[in-house]
DNA sequence: ATTACTTATTGTTAAATTGACAATAATTCC
DNA sequence: GGAATTATTGTCAATTTAACAATAAGTAAT
């Protein structure tokens, strides 16, 4: 065991894959490029590269993820981890799918080298991917759906300042299910969030209460075990 | 992007670990190999070996365990990938983790070459191992506890025909928690069971009936969207 | 055979949560 | 001012949970 013979194993490759997911007009997107290189050329495709010899894995997602949005310090999760011998035509490449959370509405797409472009595409329209990116996704898709039941990440792709409605539609579209408005009220008392005086403009109805969500309150009841997050 | 330049990335290498769990005396079990070569030769490791070029991830977790167990067929989850630039001393290693989970008295473990010794030892009990093996197996052990969670998979550690109250003190090893016993059949009732007219023996106590699990009524069930199983 | 001991199994009841729905509030638009 | 729209709060029955009591079925000791 890990005899490592490097000449054996030198056809492997590494990389990885950086699902960008954001929340927008009730749909969540991902962050897609369009190739402008072969293979797949002209296809759309998750970000991804290969993890220099140096680099740690979630350090070369987070690289992936500056490249496009110059944003750092984004918490980002690790998905599954996709091998299959055959996924990359033109040698071993295994690549490790990484997913963040962003505001859509806080930065700007960055143009990227190696892209033709880069935009937002609400995930259910994604049409056929390159590679094995359209598998890649919905693995990663089913693991953000389930941290979404038992994490505050939800608060990452709403504004910093949200209504409580906003938070239930995304819940409902991630769950794919309706919600009563009193009863999602009641479920989600226990959360600390702050509320603000602050409320809702520009919309032709009653204007809602804008909150924020108070991670140091969160973090400080999780310590303490006095909160466990759950949505189900 | 994608661009693969062989020479420049001819240092990696790529593993798969297999954490083999088991359940007995009320203790959830590794299986874990003593290492017979350097580096960390005579260091407990969770079972491992790199990928074959042509060996998609999956298969290369189910050949180690084959090797240790003979067994096959046995359900593998993926669990976190390991990619520190320094976690194997000869290289870049980047290792991918699965978990398996089984039924220690039903199969014998197999001599295997490249280990001193071999055996199961409960988690909490394992030294400071090889590599970086103790976070694998945390992280590992996490993910299993999310999956108890949700999935039912107590059932694969569990023996083939086993009371509720076995299955009750997995529960509770698993989630370090008392449980109410009339409650805990409670919550299980909804779950499908074949309840047999074999009752337990050898004990000094009322014995109890056995039960097991109808994996066939909750594939169905799950199907036709009738049921959800959940143990939170 | 009787009794003590141990764990299995079922039942009871109050408290908490959930689900369905009703009522009221605060805006804009006309 | 009234209609339309969404926000927010309240009500109540049904369901689930939690704590605990009661009974059952074995073994072991007397």
């Amino acid at each position: 065991m890990y005899k490592i013979n490097f000449d054996r194993f030198f056809t492997y490759s590494f990389s990885s894959d950086c699902v960008i997911f954001g929340y927008k007009d009730g749909q969540i997107n991902m962050l897609s490029v369009n190739r402008d290189v072969e293979p797949f050329k002209g296809k759309w495709a998750i970000p991804g590269d290969l993890v220099y010899p140096d680099e740690d894995l979630l350090d070369s997602a987070k690289r992936i993820l500056f490249e496009l949005t110059n944003l750092t310090d984004i918490d980002l999760h690790q998905a599954e981890t996709f091998g299959n011998p055959n996924r990359h035509p033109q040698g071993r490449v295994i690549t490790c799918a990484y997913f963040a959370l962003l505001r859509i509405d806080d930065f700007h797409i960055q143009a990227a080298s190696w892209a033709k472009e880069v935009k937002w595409i609400p995930i259910h329209e994604l049409p056929e991917m390159a590679f094995d990116h359209n598998l890649i996704l919905n693995s990663t898709y089913s693991l953000l759906k389930q941290k979404l039941a038992i994490e505050p990440v939800c608060f990452d792709m709403l504004p910093e300042k949200f209504t409580l409605s906003e938070m239930q539609r995304l819940y409902e579209y991630a769950f794919d299910t309706e919600m009563d408005k009193a009863n999602f009220r009641k479920k989600i008392k226990s959360i600390p969030l702050i509320s603000h005086s602050e409320k809702q403009k520009n919309v032709k109805h009653r204007p809602a209460s804008l909150f924020s969500f108070d991670e140091i309150t969160y973090e400080k009841l999780v310590a303490e075990n006095h909160y466990s997050f759950k949505m189900y």
